[in-house]
RNA sequence: GGAGGGGUACUCAAGCGGUCAACGAGGGCAGACUGUAAAUCUGCUGGCUUAGCCUUCGGAGGUUCGAAUCCUCCCCCCUCCA
């Protein structure tokens, strides 16, 4: 039990309220754990793994996760000003990410103990009466009391009243799922709160919120997120995944240690001592590529991607398996700027003369630092930077 | 409905008639050094047919040789009053 509570608490920021955590536990019962996901993502990455990780360690503790798929507010639409306007989903849209989440979210859950639930089915009978009376149960001043509101407010952003109705809905499904432990990212630690509170008001016991901190992305600075490209996609191909597990800093491998793997405490913590007793925290690094490579694809493509990784880096052999692709020529040849645009290896030819300029394009590993042209019907390999290359054929 | 303030590149934030493709900071990218690490140093960070040209400062017009900067209208946001 205490093992329990101490394998619950594991990179977790809060839980509130512990000595809840503790009783629910002593009931002894398989606890409904509810986590909400939105219905339009489905491309998973390693920071949504962390929360996944932690249901996980749930079920395997013998309970039961509640897998809410907030469609209900998908199909509304998100009208807030800074995320553009995101249309809303259709309920085939709908169903078919949910498909998507399952296939994707399954490689850490275990299916059977797992269920899937949508908050169309309850949000949709509410009445406009019934969602009055729930907008009763919270104050304005208690909303603007969530940080993001509190700094848009005192920064003088827009607000819409909608924004305040999706806690309240949030905390609704809680209701709804009667939920035990509701888990979340520390980013909805008020929203889960909120949950707690409505539960009262319908006479439940509150829930207990457990947050998970957001996780860093590949530069360790900000969180990670696919529009800012600094992301370990759980779909990335097993080479890929491992060079970027690889790029990230000491520090950062630690955080993603805890959160990411699936050593016990102890063990990771016999590999921090190494590290202090003079271990190379690169081959430490190379045990956590391993590991999430081999949880996402195989043990086979985890050993391979290593051998790749030391051949491609250690040797500074250019990888043999490089995408190949081919540009077209209006002519008989091509300025080498387009052929990097058209070849995807830099997102315009003003970045393609910048990279050339700075000493970071290869045609076949040689440096190129100007402008050439280069003839239709050759193939070679192109490089910017140490991670991009491909083989481009002008045709 | 009335009065005032504001909308600048990924973010924050200068600029308030030319020297502005737009200071600075953060973020990001690249080079050097390395362990594809960190720290550090350097350069870059709108597009193109790249010593030149083209399009950007909420939107549309206008004034001017010349506008992010001035004027008009519109849209959006904030504050106070009702």
């Amino acid at each position: 039990m205490n093992e329990a509570l101490a394998i619950i608490k594991r990179g977790a920021v809060d839980v509130l309220l512990e000595e809840e955590m503790i009783k629910k536990l002593a009931e002894n019962r398989p606890l409904r754990i509810k986590a909400g996901f939105d219905p339009t993502a489905p491309d998973l990455h390693l920071g949504h793994t962390v929360l996944l990780n932690k249901l996980r360690q749930f079920q395997d503790l013998g309970h039961e996760v509640m897998f809410l798929i907030g469609d209900f507010t998908g199909m509304i639409g998100d009208p807030t000003g800074k995320s553009a306007t995101r249309p809303p989903l259709t309920k085939e849209e709908v169903a078919e990410n949910a498909r998507s989440y399952q296939e994707q979210t399954f490689k850490i859950l275990d299916p059977d103990k797992t269920r899937v639930m949508f908050n169309s089915t309850w949000m949709d009978k509410m009445s406009s009466a019934d969602l009055i009376q729930l907008a009763a149960k919270h104050t304005v001043a208690r909303m603007l009391e969530r940080d993001d509101f509190n700094k848009r407010y005192k920064s003088g952003q827009a607000i819409a009243i909608h924004e305040f109705l999706y806690p309240l809905i949030q905390g609704y499904d809680s209701v709804a799922m009667e939920a035990d432990v509701e888990l979340g990212g520390t980013d909805q630690k008020f929203n889960l709160l909120v949950g707690r509170q409505l539960q009262e008001a319908w006479g439940q016991k509150p829930q207990v919120v457990l947050t998970m901190p957001i996780l860093e992305g590949l530069g360790g600075v900000q969180k990670m997120s696919k529009s800012l490209d600094n992301y370990i996609g759980i779909t990335d191909p097993a080479g890929e995944m491992f060079g970027k597990i690889m790029s990230i800093s000491d520090d950062l491998m630690w955080r993603y240690f805890e959160l990411l793997s699936f050593k016990s405490i102890s063990e990771i913590e016999k590999l921090h001592k190494s590290v202090e007793e003079g271990v190379n925290p690169r081959d430490i690094k190379f045990l956590l590529a391993e590991e999430i490579v081999e949880r996402f694809h195989n043990a086979a493509d985890a050993v391979k991607a290593k051998e790749d990784f030391i051949t491609r880096f250690q040797k500074g052999v250019i990888p043999d398996e490089i995408p190949e692709r081919q540009v077209n020529a209006e002519g008989s040849e091509i300025r080498l700027s387009n052929l990097l645009k058209e070849g995807g290896l830099t997102s315009s030819t003003s970045d393609a003369m910048r990279m050339m300029k700075q000493g970071a394009v290869k045609i076949n590993g040689e440096k190129i630092h100007e402008q050439v042209m280069i003839k239709k019907g050759t193939t070679q390999i192109y490089q910017v930077g140490k991670r991009k290359f491909a083989r481009i054929e002008v045709v």
